[in-house]
DNA sequence: GTCGTTGCAAAAGTTTTGCACGTTA
DNA sequence: TAACGTGCAAAACTTTTGCAACGAC
């Protein structure tokens, strides 16, 4: 905790990164909190210390920790929600640019044994594979 | 294409769910487009064939559609852009009660051939597990 | 003192809800 | 015709942006 936070200001200082009193209880937040907190989240957790913070700042920090590499988002799709006509379970390939989704399945993957350490996590019901690149057509575009 | 409209029409009749012009054309676009569509996106798509259709018509046949298992959505953590301050590629399990994400490494997963029908889809960049489940807290407040 | 940061306010975009009217079966 | 479905309008909620004032270095 005391390392995350003397690394980060550590950071700071040579990235010529301003130290604020904000920067700092948005980050202290995020490496304390065990949830994978949503901007929403951090800004009521604290506003207990600091009054006067504002919605805009949480939102722009945790946008500017993303782009130093301090902090990275949970893969999600899209802001918006997706529907698929095939209700099977399935794996999804997904590209990176023009956010097309292709469908494919892996029996392989659904018939290998879960890691020992997931043991005691609680009730296993399904699990879901995600592989991020560029399709075809994307990768072609990016070439040229 | 047909197969798909008459089997849902027949599974309106047998559960007495009315088959209306909306419904018919929010159905035949989700299983025409290739592309997972989102609820704006089929609003936009049908507006040319039901001009006086509106959003919220979309929304709520969408939210049936899935009631009566017809379509699923595609998996997303929550509607929130939620933050991981661990940068390093991982993978989550995800708790479908509280949406607890516990992170956890699969090198064997990793280092897995991925499915030869996936060879010409385009560029991979990387690929993410999620498990979906309860935690235990929930799986033991689920039993009482 | 300079320039990056912040707070305020307003707006954009997705999704939900209440209510009166229309339509299906 | 009875019950369900739809359209309209407004609102809730997350996230983004413009601008003037503030604060870190």
């Amino acid at each position: 905790m005391e390392t995350g936070l003397e690394a980060f200001v550590a950071l700071c200082r040579k990235s010529e990164i301003k130290v604020t009193p904000q920067r700092l209880e948005i980050y202290k937040e995020i490496i304390s909190a065990d949830n994978h907190p949503s901007a929403e989240y951090i800004y009521q957790n604290i506003r207990s210390r600091l009054p006067g913070i504002s919605r805009d700042t949480v939102y722009r920090t945790l946008s500017s920790f993303q782009e130093w590499g301090l902090i990275s988002q949970v893969p999600n799709l899209d802001e918006m929600i997706r529907f698929d006509p095939n209700t099977q379970p399935h794996h999804h390939f997904v590209c990176e640019k023009c956010r097309k989704l292709i469908d494919f399945s892996w029996s392989e993957f659904d018939s290998m044994a879960i890691p020992a350490k997931l043991n005691g996590i609680g009730t296993i019901h399904n699990r879901h594979v995600e592989i991020y690149g560029l399709c075809q057509e994307c990768a072609s575009k990016e070439q040229q």
